[in-house]
DNA sequence: AATAAATATTAGTAGTATCTAAAATAATGT
DNA sequence: ACATTATTTTAGATACTACTAATATTTATT
C-alpha cells in the first residue's frame, strides 16, 4: 500500500515523463509539485528501494513497470472522479481538480468499478484527457487544432492556444469551454472557416479562431 | 484544518458522548480507536490546545460546541457517502462503512452540498442512522426496532442493526430495502416472531429477525 | 580546460502521529 | 485505611515527510 505522499510523486513522474525522454530531472518534480529538490531527493531514493523506479545519482529517475501501474491507477481514480462531479453533479469544470486530487487516494477497487460502471465507462475526462483502463493502458489520443479538424469529425476541447481575455470572452460567449464538445458541420476551403456544433449550438467560426482551440479526438 | 488524524479523534469522542455522560475517557477513546492510551492522551492534550474540547488530567474530555461541529460534520460527510454508495453504486450496506471512513475526510462544502441535493437530502443513512445537516443539528430520530412495533403499526426501513452478508441476502430475497413500507399485521406473544407486509408481499419473520431491522415511524 | 552557474545530494532539524516503558494518579477490595 | 489493581500521563524513541544549509556533481561559458 501506499501512501498520499507517495502516490502523488508516482503520479507526477508518471506525467513527466511524457515530456521529458529518458529519466525525469528532480528539479523538474520539485518545481511540479511545489516542494524542494532535497524532499525530492529523499522520496525519489525511498521510492527506489520499493522498485517503483529507477534511479542513479544525478541522473533522474524513470518508474518501473510497477510504477507506472500504480501511477496510471491513481490518474485513472482522479479522471473518473473528475467526471462524477461534473456529469452528475454539475460542477464547473474548473472547479474539480482540487476535489479529484483528494478522491483519487480513496483506496477501494471496487468502488471505482463500480464507479466507472455509472458513468458507463467514459473514455476522457471533462478536460479531454483519456481515463487509464484498471490496467493501466491508457488509449492513445492526440491533440489537434480544430482547424485541422475535418468536416464530421469530433473532439473535445481541452485549450486554448492565445489565451488573452479578450479571446476567452469569446469563447464564453459561445459557450465553448475546457470538456465542450465539438463537432465540425462544415469547413470552407478557401478561408477555412467553420460551420461547429458545441452542445447543442450551431455557430460559424472563422479560421484565426479555429487556430486557437485545441481538441482532443479519438 | 484539520488533520485526518484529529478529525477522527474527534468523531470518535463525539459518538462516546452519547453514551458516557460526563467526560470521555482516555482509555475508552483508545479501545474504540484501535490505538494506546499514550497516544490519546498526546491527541487530547494538542486538541484541547486548539479548544475543540476541554480536558483535565486523569478527568477525561468533553467537546466544546466548535469540537462538536466539526464532528458532526465528519459524521455528515460519512453518512452522505453512504447513502451515495448504497442507493447510487448499489454496494451492499455491509460494504460501505470503510470506504467511507475515506471519503468522510475529503474537504469540499461544495461538494457535499451537490452531494446532498443529489441524494435528495436524505435523513438516514443506510444503516438507519440520521444525517446531521449543514450546521451539525441531528433531528431527533424516531427510529426504532421492528421488534419493538405492535400489531398494525406502519414503518419505512431505514436501516439494519447487523449487517452480515446473509442477513443482507435475506432481506433482499424478501424485497425488504431501505425506504421499504413494513407493517405489521399480527405479532406472536411468545416469540416474537411477526407476519409482516412488505409492499405488497405478506411474509413471517422471526424475532431475531425483527430485532435487526431499523424502522422510521411517524 | 578552467571557471561560473545550475542542478542534485547529504546532513542535520522539525512537525505529526505513533509507540514502549516507567511513573503518577485514581479506583477498588479487604 | 492500606495495599492492590486499573487507569492515565510522561519521557523518550521511531517512522514519515518536509525543510535549510552545506557540499558535491554536472553543465555551460569564456
Amino acid at each position: 500500500m501506499y501512501s498520499l505522499a507517495e502516490e502523488n510523486y508516482l503520479k507526477t513522474i508518471f506525467h513527466l515523463e511524457k515530456e521529458c525522454e529518458g529519466g525525469v530531472s528532480t528539479n523538474a518534480i520539485a518545481v511540479k509539485m511545489d516542494t524542494k529538490p532535497s524532499s525530492v531527493t529523499d522520496m525519489v531514493q525511498k521510492l527506489a528501494e520499493k522498485e517503483v523506479l529507477l534511479y542513479k545519482k544525478y541522473k533522474g529517475t524513470q518508474l518501473t513497470k510497477t510504477g507506472k501501474k500504480i501511477a496510471a491507477n491513481v490518474i485513472r481514480k482522479h479522471r473518473l472522479w473528475e467526471v462524477f462531479l461534473v456529469e452528475i453533479l454539475n460542477f464547473p469544470w474548473d472547479e474539480v481538480h482540487e476535489i479529484a486530487e483528494q478522491l483519487e487516494h480513496v483506496k477501494s477497487d471496487e468502488l471505482i468499478s463500480r464507479l466507472d460502471k455509472y458513468l458507463d465507462f467514459p473514455d476522457f475526462d471533462p478536460h479531454g484527457d483519456p481515463i487509464p483502463d484498471k490496467h493501466g493502458k491508457i488509449k492513445p489520443s492526440e491533440k489537434k487544432l480544430l482547424s485541422d479538424l475535418e468536416k464530421n469529425q469530433r473532439g473535445i476541447c481541452v485549450g486554448v492556444k492565445e489565451s488573452n481575455s479578450e479571446f476567452l470572452q469569446y469563447l464564453d460567449k459561445r459557450k465553448i469551454a475546457i470538456g465542450s464538445k465539438i463537432k465540425v458541420l462544415g469547413k470552407e476551403f478557401f478561408d477555412g472557416s467553420m460551420m461547429i456544433q458545441v452542445g447543442r449550438n450551431q455557430l460559424f467560426i472563422s479560421k484565426i479562431i479555429a487556430d486557437n482551440i485545441y481538441l482532443k479526438t479519438n
